[in-house]
DNA sequence: CATGAATGAGCTTTCATTCAT
DNA sequence: TATGAATGAAAGCTCATTCAT
């Protein structure tokens, strides 16, 4: 029974992943996730209280998968340029086989659909990226500059090649991707 | 006259751009459009066909103010680096100081609600950065790599920046421009 | 249950034939119509597609009630003469009853608001009187005419007449009747 | 310059006949009519007060030139069956060759798109018919039956027909005529 | 738990009409 | 006389949400 409830909670958040990414949060009706979902449009309320609650959450799940599978794997203990490299690999490999939820989360991160007090919420988890850096910084491997820098340099690139990927416009191969690790490497090594 | 004409058409454009950014395409009506625009609603359609159409011309109308404030004081004569280095910062500059036009470009590019035609009308007018690029890889200053991959580290992180410094999160200074501009040309410098 | 869908339903044409008949397909409002069938105005979306679809499936219901009076106690094994008057009078007093059908039909019949092949689907249903016809013809009972010449001559005087009565310009009397089904007949009869 | 205004006036009448006949009463925009007749839509109310003016106008102008044409030829002295003969044909020969015109006074009698008062205005011009078929009863050729009943038997047919024939579905020869011709004499001598 | 039916509020869009020129 | 620009009002239709069952 409490299978079936979970079914269904997550057949919605499915639906709705589905149907964001090709039609936006506007032109998404309830009606429409609920049919997806093979359920009847009462039944979201439910589960959800309204609709914001509904992306919110939807957030929330993607983006802790997200966290938990970039992390796969990385120990404290590795050094600071194998981490490093364990983590951009693991976020790379998410955005190239999780396509769905990587363009949902891109996404919600340019747009006000989520509330900002998700959107905090949702940060939390990569914790031991930030550690990482620090730990490389004060090793001298890389680079004193903000957390912020770093990021985008690194890990927010791979969100532009997932859209290229996505609407065809190029491949991303092996060898792309060794090539983008190495100027993420560069462009924050010391 | 002509003036009045296109007062409205560029009032209406602006309103729109505000709207957007701060509700999304959903959760913009057409009359607060109006409203804002200090028209009625029935004139948005004198000069648009719909509100698909307002968003379409709204976007191509900043891309290209986009792509012709990057060009500035740019020439295909230019050293390769000393080249990079203006229209970098051009785009920098542009990101912080019209932000309202560069949310509403990521926005757009991020989300499924500009047609693909005319997300395809607004790539045009980069070109000349990817001449440059092509000149640089050329005379061995810049990796041999995908110019979709020298996109995504040396501009696109500015997005990402932008999000920071909109949402408060970060304060982008005259240091943190430098340090930015050093990290998008090592990862692609040779 | 099933009653009150059927109600709802049923009250929508209702609705529609009396606004339609006093102020025409135009200024008949989906908001109108729903106010006189006591329901809201998002509800009629649940049982047809949109405005013109209701007024189709109206046509047809309509169409498919008159045609169905017109051969009340009618039989092929009725002599021609006989047969005929059944079907003739059956009717004229379809039009003299059913004033709101009639007139509807009427207007649908001289206006474009009704799909061509609504139109065509609500013709079927008159095949015996054509056959009635037909057989006339071939006993010397009835001039050899096209159908449509017989139809002119006998059925369609009575839409004319049926316009009069409402409008109160002429009350149809009993002798009226009389005198109409011998005009009709001496119209057509060898 | 009368000439002139004139020729608008005509020019948007036309437009107006033309756009109903295909689009009903409904549908049928002031906006259209201006643009067909070629003048802005602002310059439809130097002629016409408004929309339910330029219908009546134009329904008051019709109805007039049907009349006149349907006495073409015509003399009370001509004895009873040759004039009504006369007026007959007259009538079958209009709706046949002004078929767009005969359409729009169809749809003008069977909705309720005319005013009232403009509806009796126009059935004055006929006063020359009912006149004959008075002299006909006196002089026992004609049935002694209501001028409706025997407008209904001989007019009325040919709209029926003219439908048909402008659906296509079927042609109307000089044979036809001829039968119709006989079926309508036939309906109401004695 | 689950739902189909129902809806009020609000959306995009149209249109008859006006008015400054 | 003639107009293009402008608009308030209202049209058809959608949708997030509710509720009786």
């Amino acid at each position: 029974m409490k299978e079936k409830v979970n079914d269904k909670y997550t057949a919605l958040l499915q639906a709705t992943l589905t149907l964001v990414n090709n039609h936006g949060f506007h032109d998404t009706p309830m009606s429409k996730i609920a049919k997806l979902a093979g359920v009847s449009p009462a039944t979201i309320y439910l589960y959800f209280e309204n609709k914001q609650d509904l992306i919110n959450k939807l957030y929330l799940e993607v983006k802790a998968s997200f966290c938990s599978y970039a992390l796969q794997g990385y120990s404290s203990e590795l050094p600071v340029k194998k981490g490093f490299e364990v983590i951009w690999y693991n976020i790379a490999e998410y955005k190239l086989n999780k396509v769905e939820e990587a363009m949902f989360l891109s996404q919600c991160d340019n747009t006000p659909m989520i509330d900002e007090a998700s959107v905090q919420e949702g940060l939390k988890h990569l914790q031991p990226l930030l550690d990482l850096w620090e730990r490389g910084k004060k090793e001298g491997i890389i680079k004193s500059i903000s957390p912020y820098l770093l990021y985008a340099y690194t890990v927010y690139p791979l969100s532009f090649l997932l859209a290229m990927h996505v609407k065809g416009i190029c491949k991303v191969t092996e060898v792309d991707r060794l090539e983008a690790f190495q100027a993420a490497w560069d462009s924050i090594k010391v």
